[in-house]
DNA sequence: TCATTAATCGCAC
DNA sequence: GTGCGATTAATGA
């Protein structure tokens, strides 16, 4: 909860508690992972952070100024916006590869966003003013960056048509795809654990809400639940009940 | 086992 | 559809 892991000073090399360096990480997904070759020796990589959160940890805080960017390594993340009321919206969810922070990162001088940590997970963090130094320097990299938030654009667009056109229960069973497509599945469940107030606050609305879709859905044979755990049954008749009006979108 | 926390359900608006 | 409160199940110390 501290700021300590704001803490950019070390000294030393590339050393980190947990050993990993942008040479031997393995996580392919990683932009800079894949330019690593030309950003081999830019103070960026070899200045690099890493910090290791406990599950439910948060660690972007809104409001906080921004001062990097965080990749996830490994684990699961969400990343919400405070609603009006204290209500969190649940912007979207992030597993190792992606980018965190991203959105304030240029002009913005304070998080517009929070990011709480789903497991134990581990990040590396990159400061501003060395990514923006490899930015300038590094064309190729600077592009897939574009592409980067482009897509996050993208997305992010979907999902105001999914909240703003769908129902309840298309938004609900919209929400069991889009973790279903990202997250895949372990045997047999949903390999994500949300409480239905998660759920809830993804889809955009209430956790009873969400109970109700959930039962009928049960019911229906569509979706199988054990406490926390979903499981798909019927994922032709899911994507159907979306398909049927026409919403159905990939993000 | 007891104490919390989460999931459901019912009911009024 | 939404929100509150009571009941019950699940989880953790």
């Amino acid at each position: 909860m501290s700021a300590k892991f704001i803490n950019t000073s070390r000294s030393q090399k590339n050393n980190t508690s947990y050993g990993v360096t942008c040479q031997t990480c393995e996580n392919l997904k990683c932009l800079i992972k894949r330019r690593l070759p030309i950003l081999n020796d830019s103070r960026l990589v070899q200045q690099k952070n890493n910090i290791n959160c406990k599950k439910g940890q948060q660690f972007i805080i809104e409001g906080a100024p921004v001062n990097g960017l965080f990749f996830i390594l490994e684990g699961k993340v969400k990343v919400f916006r405070t609603g009006i009321n204290g209500r969190e919206q649940i912007v979207r969810f992030a597993k190792e590869g992606e980018i965190i922070g991203h959105r304030g990162f240029g002009t913005e001088e304070y998080y517009s966003i929070g990011a709480i940590a789903l497991e134990q997970v581990k990040l590396c963090y990159f400061s501003k003013d060395l990514l923006q130094e490899a930015l300038r320097e590094n064309p190729k990299f600077t592009y897939d960056m574009m592409l980067f938030y482009a897509n996050e654009l993208n997305k992010s667009e979907s999902k105001v048509k999914t909240i703003s056109q769908m129902t309840v229960r298309e938004r609900v069973v919209d929400t069991i795809l889009y973790i279903n497509r990202k997250f895949g599945t372990l045997n047999g469940f949903l390999n994500l654990p949300l409480s239905r107030k998660e759920y809830a606050d993804y889809a955009g609305t209430t956790e009873e809400q969400v109970i109700r879709v959930f039962s009928a859905l049960k019911k229906e044979k569509l979706i199988s639940a054990q406490g926390k755990k979903i499981g798909v049954l019927d994922m032709a008749g899911l994507k159907k009940e979306i398909n049927e009006h026409n919403y159905f979108l990939d993000s």
